[in-house]
DNA sequence: ACAAAGATGAGGCGCTTA
DNA sequence: TAAGCGCCTCATCTTTGT
């Protein structure tokens, strides 16, 4: 064909759009820039007192007239001198921003906590006075404020950064801050816990408690020190196989961390591909056990870059058979026919939630009609960018097309047909967002010797029931499955599927994590006698780059629900180990960590 | 109102090259 | 070693169609 269709091609390929310069640091002030002296801790927080003024001058009142206070305008100037307007601006907005998130915040969470938590430091002795009379740094100004952003008061903030010190890393200061809170929970709820027979703490016991939360919070500190900060990024291995793949190299032996043994044994899955750091914080929160990358195109024809952090033994692992397609030749054998000599993929890529418009194909058509054999270079580079940025494979000549729903469940290990009868839309939503039934099942293999008599569930995040079906799969007998699914949709693909394969355990259903609470996993554990196995993949939203609005991290919106799955693990391994001796403090903290997630995520959602 | 289609980058990593 | 480039990504939002 001629240049047109080769640049129309050409055109829907990527825009080399150069503009990217992101305004990202509005609010963030450099070094250079700022430098305080002390007193702005009460300046933040305090309102209207009066301070020795020194400055009257046109720049003041013009300061002044923008709704700023006298003291915190005369705090700029005279750290800036009254010529530097702009730093003085720049001060200004930046302490405006904190101290209305301080106050927001603290108005927020006024109703769940009567007092602050920090009244509980009385025996840290750290003193007001010193914390008024430091003098915070611009690092310290910004620790300040991603403190406040995660949800702190910005008097909780100052002392944790005064009492980790300035170098410390945001990490370690949320930890001591949650440490803080633990403390603080166990104060509060100790009266509701009065129940006969159950021993009150005593005061000092408290304050040994509250030691040992600080303590054990330096502890982890220090190691991470050891372990070096710099180089803290959890790195995806290469090739991605994890512990091992079926036709591969394995490894047989892993050391866990001793509080990360079980029973119970947990499972956790979520895209490798995050954000810095998203993965640290994950291992970490997951009893420090290090997260196994696997890509699916190890084990069918599809990509999928999973991290997956478990404490399931890794030796003896089995692949479900048959094995699925390898290929896309084996996976479409229809499409040899159409498949060109230079598209040379033999893997399609991650199968995601979206797929390409019917425009597409056209302009792909378009574009290669005319060549009677292969088309020029250029051409080609641009059909095999759309296809795979598309997943497109060849149904006809020159014409490409995206994969069915029923082929995504082909390719994921899913039975045909387990999604149909719900919309198109919801399908490839729903397939899109599950396991990988072979590989997940490869790793979980491991459970059918161990629990010959079948097991009991708890599985979060369900989504139309990748777990289960794995576990099935397998040859897994589920005496008692406790999904936790929010998408009604989704329950019901998991109910059908359930009620067709003849299940004879339990299938009880509930839809929201952030509503299961000790109480109802007290019942569960009671009349099952423990949970044995705890899988889920939280939402990957605030953390795939696919994302193009809300890529927030851990923390984001939904994909903040990891908290979650921890929470719900760290209760269930707290119920479980207290009921076997008696520990009432066990106990006591499943329940305060309980009150914690809630108040967490009830601060997530002013963000 | 619901479903489907279409438009919408950027982060992170690996590779190449200077 | 650093800079530049190519590649891939469990998505979201708005518009259009039924």
């Amino acid at each position: 064909m001629d240049g047109s269709s080769t640049s129309s091609v050409e055109g829907i390929d990527i825009d080399w759009d150069t503009e990217d310069e992101l305004e990202l640091d509005n609010f963030t002030l450099s070094p250079s820039k700022f430098e305080l002296t002390g007193g702005e801790a009460n300046m933040v927080c305090g309102e209207g007192s009066s301070s020795p003024s020194s400055s009257n001058s046109k720049v003041l009142d013009q300061f002044m007239g923008m709704g700023f206070s006298k003291k915190m305008v005369e705090k700029a100037i005279d750290e800036h001198g009254e010529e530097n307007t702009d730093a003085i601006l720049e001060m200004l907005l930046t302490y405006s921003v904190l101290e209305s998130s301080s106050q927001e915040l603290q108005q927020t969470d006024s109703d769940y906590f009567s007092r602050s938590f920090l009244d509980d430091f009385s025996d840290l002795d750290i003193s007001s006075d010193e914390v008024e009379n430091t003098s915070p740094t611009s690092e310290e100004v910004k620790l300040l404020m991603s403190l406040i952003k995660m949800g702190y008061t910005e008097e909780e903030a100052s002392i944790a950064i005064e009492r980790c010190g300035l170098s410390s890393s945001l990490l370690e200061l949320t930890d001591f801050l949650s440490a803080a809170q633990l403390a603080k929970a166990e104060d509060a709820l100790l009266p509701l816990e009065q129940k006969p027979g159950l021993k009150r703490l005593h005061n000092d016991d408290h304050k040994k408690k509250r030691k040992l939360l600080i303590d054990e919070v330096s502890k982890r500190k220090r190691q991470n020190r050891f372990i070096g900060e710099d180089n803290e990024t959890v790195r995806l291995p290469k090739p991605m196989i994890g512990f091992g793949i079926p036709s591969g190299p394995y490894q047989s032996y892993r050391n866990l961390p001793k509080v990360a043994i079980g029973p119970p044994y947990f499972y956790y899955e979520n895209v490798a591909l995050t954000p810095k750091g998203a993965w640290d914080t994950i291992s970490r929160f997951l009893y420090d056990v290090p997260p196994e990358f696997v890509d699916s195109k190890h084990f069918c024809a599809a990509a999928r870059k999973r991290g997956y952090v478990h404490n399931l033994p890794i030796e003896n692992r089995f692949p479900l058979v048959p094995l699925p397609p390898q290929t896309i030749h084996e996976a479409f054998p229809l499409s040899r026919k159409w498949w060109p000599s230079w598209d040379t993929r033999t893997k399609l890529n991650c199968l995601v939630t979206c797929h390409s418009s019917a425009k597409l194909t056209e302009r792909i058509m378009k574009a290669l009609e005319g060549y009677d054999d292969i088309p020029p270079e250029e051409v080609q580079r641009g059909v095999m960018h759309e296809c795979r940025k598309w997943n497109l494979v060849w149904v006809g000549k020159n014409r490409v097309a995206p994969l069915e729903p029923d082929e995504f469940e082909m390719l994921l290990g899913f039975p045909k047909n387990h999604t149909r009868g719900i919309s198109r839309t919801d399908r490839y939503k729903s397939l899109g967002n599950a396991f990988q039934i072979d590989t997940v099942s490869y790793h979980l293999s491991v459970l059918r010797d161990m629990f010959p008599n079948g097991i009991n569930v708890l599985s979060l995040f369900s989504g139309i029931g990748g777990a289960e079906i794995a576990l099935h799969r397998l040859g897994i007998h589920m005496k008692n499955v406790v999904s936790l699914e929010i998408s009604e949709v989704n329950r019901n693909v998991l109910r059908c599927w359930w009620e067709q394969t003849k299940q004879t355990g339990n299938l009880i259903h509930l839809p929201d994590v952030q509503e299961l609470n000790a109480a109802h996993l007290e019942q569960f554990i009671s009349a099952f006698g423990g949970f044995d196995f705890i899988i889920g993949g939280s939402p990957c939203n605030n953390l795939t780059g696919s994302n193009r609005y809300h890529r927030d991290g851990l923390e984001g919106k939904e994909s903040s629900l990891f908290y979650h799955y921890f929470r719900i693990l760290d209760l269930v391994k707290s119920i479980m180990a207290a009921d076997k001796p008696i520990r009432y403090e066990c106990k006591l903290v499943t329940i305060f960590l309980n009150q914690i997630w809630v108040f967490a995520s009830r601060l997530i959602t002013i963000f």
